[in-house]
DNA sequence: CTCTTAATAGTCACTACGACTATAAAGAGG
DNA sequence: CCTCTTTATAGTCGTAGTGACTATTAAGAG
């Protein structure tokens, strides 16, 4: 392919041709402890290390299309009208991968609790693993991730994705443990609830349902996910204070 | 160079390449108008429209680089410390560009008022132009510019970005006109100076500083930018009642 | 001087929220 | 069966934050 010489716009110099991945930041919630999904490397560099899933795009591929082709492959199961899926952002520091140049689109996706990973016909399996366990991973997976888990911690506060993570019916008690397991802190139960349920659009009863938590205490009512995808008010982040930055 | 078959992370499949572009949404403030950095294109596609600002990453540079230098080459001026730049999304839709296959990573960078662009040297001259005024932009660059002004308005809300479309310093009036510009709405003058000083470490006084907004009225007290990057308790934009999504 | 303009100060009612206490409804273990 | 434990749900109270105001101050214009 010649390099072009353009001008207006976005195309004045020679261009150079890069290999484009997508990379994914699979999260659930099991048992009130954040899950990722990860990959054994089988190769150099960095053989033996756990990576995110992703991989190539093909040809007449976009960054999204190629991110849920790659997830259905990965766990065999998200073919099913799909899970929350977003662009996180783009990783593209040459070096990044010692092999060759490589720009990546990462992207973070919520999936309700932990249904195992069936490979979908790959080698290398795929396997929840628990935020932050497996050591460093490959790759500037690690940033990635991190990345992933700031910006859905965020989106907690403003936005409903936090039905992502539950399942269609779900007690406010498990809407309460993702909001507890993503920001690492305990909430005031029944301010949960008030503010949950003064948040028009987040959750809308399931009439007449009740689910047993599992045996104990008295049994939940159930809620489905809401139409608002962005809260008002916000669901903020206990105490701030005294951390300026 | 030859595809790649490797397995465990993002390299199961051969790979293609792909042409890799930066855009940039160039934001300023001027008068109350919300202003964008434009350029015109003078080839096919498109030729005559309006465009984003942007160009091809070099071999070595990562997208960051390649953004801050672009936004320097068309401006002429962002070398000197260098604006507040952020990446926004990346943009691969096959059949974006109709020449062939390119992925670009979009940025948005805020100025404070408008120094009019000097070009670099290149043919194709940038220019300040009202947000929403020339027709339709080239490519998909009307969507790009949409989902900058979103995310600039959202990010209002809890981040200190407004300070970054001010100079170093400014007074409450300016920084009251940035809110009202971007999110067109009017905002009540004494409350939004109340819930600006209330925020820790948004801004700081300029000790026995006042400027005259331009001749009439009382004048003002000046302001720094503060330390804090995210506003506590959020600037939230007024009056989302009855939108429900 | 007076009028206009813009900055700043302050008031008041209402909402939202954190920290509580209280009650209800289930299973577990005797 | 009764009590203990567990979890869900209801409600209370003081405080912070906010929208809609009114009032005052300090400049230039005429």
């Amino acid at each position: 392919m010649p390099a072009q010489d353009r001008t207006g716009g976005y195309d004045r110099h020679a261009y150079e041709p890069f290999a484009v991945t997508v990379d994914l930041a699979v999260l659930t919630v099991r048992d009130g402890v954040l899950h990722v999904l990860l990959v054994e490397r089988g190769q150099e560099p960095h053989i033996g290390r756990w990576a995110l899933p992703g991989g190539f795009l093909l040809p007449h591929e976009s960054a999204e299309t190629a991110a849920r082709r790659e997830l259905a492959e990965e766990t065999g199961l998200a073919d099913v009208a799909g899970p929350h899926l977003e662009q996180l952002r783009t990783y593209s520091d040459p070096g990044r991968d010692p092999r060759m140049r490589v720009v990546s689109v990462a992207f973070t996706a919520l999936l309700p609790d932990a249904p195992e990973p069936r490979g979908g016909g790959d080698a290398a399996q795929a396997r929840w693993l628990p935020y932050g366990a497996p050591g460093p991973l490959a790759f500037d997976h690690d940033r990635i991730l991190a990345d992933a888990h700031d910006r859905v911690g965020a989106q907690l506060e403003y936005r409903s994705v936090a039905t992502a993570f539950c399942p269609p019916e779900f007690t406010l008690g498990e809407l309460q443990q993702v909001y507890e397991t993503v920001w690492d802190t305990a909430l005031d139960r029944p301010n949960f609830r008030r503010k949950v349920l003064a948040t028009h659009g987040f959750v809308e009863p399931v009439p007449g349902a009740a689910r047993l938590t599992g045996g104990r205490g008295k049994p939940a009512a159930l809620y489905r996910a809401g139409t608002a995808t962005t809260l008002h008010p916000p669901l903020l982040r206990p105490s701030r204070e005294g951390r300026p930055a």
